[in-house]
DNA sequence: GTCTATACGCGGATAGAC
DNA sequence: GTCTATCCGCGTATAGAC
């Protein structure tokens, strides 16, 4: 692997670990193996770094939200999502779940972007949309056309994509870097998902 | 008011608009109106301030969450809680929403204890324990109680907590910083409770 | 592209006068 | 309890050899 992009790779687990001013550019340096000069070969300053592992790593993150059907853009197929049985749903819901709390991009730009929401606009700007605005919006989407296919009570289709996604973020957080919990999460995360079914499926089941 | 707690003051709301890093003592000691070195004749150095806040905010924030009936404590009164008309939980949730959003101190704790939850442990359990867990765990007893008097649908108490209160650190999240935009966040909140009480209350109203 | 050497400011913190 | 003066290390970043 190039060193410009592994310089990205170890940044963005140290930000995620310690907080963008709580890494020095020596120590990125020393995760990469090189001296902190050598840095500047590739990236105008720390700054950059930063906005790059950003731009970088968002593209990989909406390519597997969309797969999921929680992109932005058009879902993998409206339709696809018609007829899903609870125990399809379940499963999409592990693979999210799991996505956000441990795949080795996802999990560290979430918390990186996550705790610099405040410090830095973009990284707030950021965070948003990418696990709020986009999420709720193509949800809403999803049960805009599952409520008018009669497979989900009437409702506000925006209530109802806050109250099936708010859960997943709050389970997120709490279980985040605690892997000996994974198990009483991923009980949560299906219970979550089998009462919402239950609140608001037509039928049993 | 004492210059002791003046810079408690004055740190909290710098910690939660830059971060604790982020923050110098001589910007502590600026915004306080005295040198950095006097800031040593109050505490022993930054951390100590850190942990300061918490302590004191922490007990502040406890009281008015278990007036709300969201402490960890005994509820104000488990009773209270049977019987609550649509109109008196609406109210509950905006008084709750909003001095989570806009109270001088619970607003900037949340937001510091939030964006240094990973950066130091301490912060990281409070935030869990104050936000997350006893809310959780708040709620819960008060949903068994309305599910045991039949105001409430049966079902795991502990979804129908997480199903309920979920909605609302998502907004808060959402929300924050973004005072232009509070009529709307109170809107969404109040379609939440709304389309809440529909899905799990007994009867519509 | 990587290294060594170095500049320079700002960080937290202390000493000691008033 | 507050001040001025100061210490010292570490932060980002640059210069220039290889």
């Amino acid at each position: 692997m190039e060193t410009k992009d592994r310089i990205l790779q170890e940044a963005l687990k140290l930000f995620a670990a310690k907080g963008y001013d709580g890494v020095s550019m020596r120590q990125i340096a020393a995760a990469v193996g090189i001296q902190a000069a050598s840095l500047y070969s590739h990236y105008a300053g720390k700054e950059s770094i930063f906005n790059a592992i950003i731009a970088l790593s968002q593209e990989r993150y909406a390519q597997t939200m969309q797969r999921l059907g929680f992109g932005p853009g058009p879902s993998p197929d409206p339709r696809s999502m018609l007829g899903l049985k609870e125990k399809d749903l379940q499963r999409i819901s592990r693979e999210l779940f799991l996505y956000l709390l441990k795949d080795e991009t996802a999990a560290p730009l979430r918390r990186m972007l996550s705790s610099e929401q405040s410090r830095d606009s973009i990284a707030g700007k950021t965070y948003q949309s990418l696990y709020v605005d986009e999420v709720l919006e193509s949800q809403t989407r999803v049960f805009e056309a599952l409520i008018a296919a009669g497979e989900i009570r009437k409702g506000d289709p925006a209530v109802t994509a806050l109250h099936f996604y708010a859960p997943f973020l709050l389970l997120l957080n709490r279980y985040d870097r605690k892997p000996e919990r994974e198990a009483e999460a991923l009980a949560a995360v299906e219970a979550h998902v089998s009462q919402f079914l239950r609140r608001y499926g037509k039928k049993a089941k």
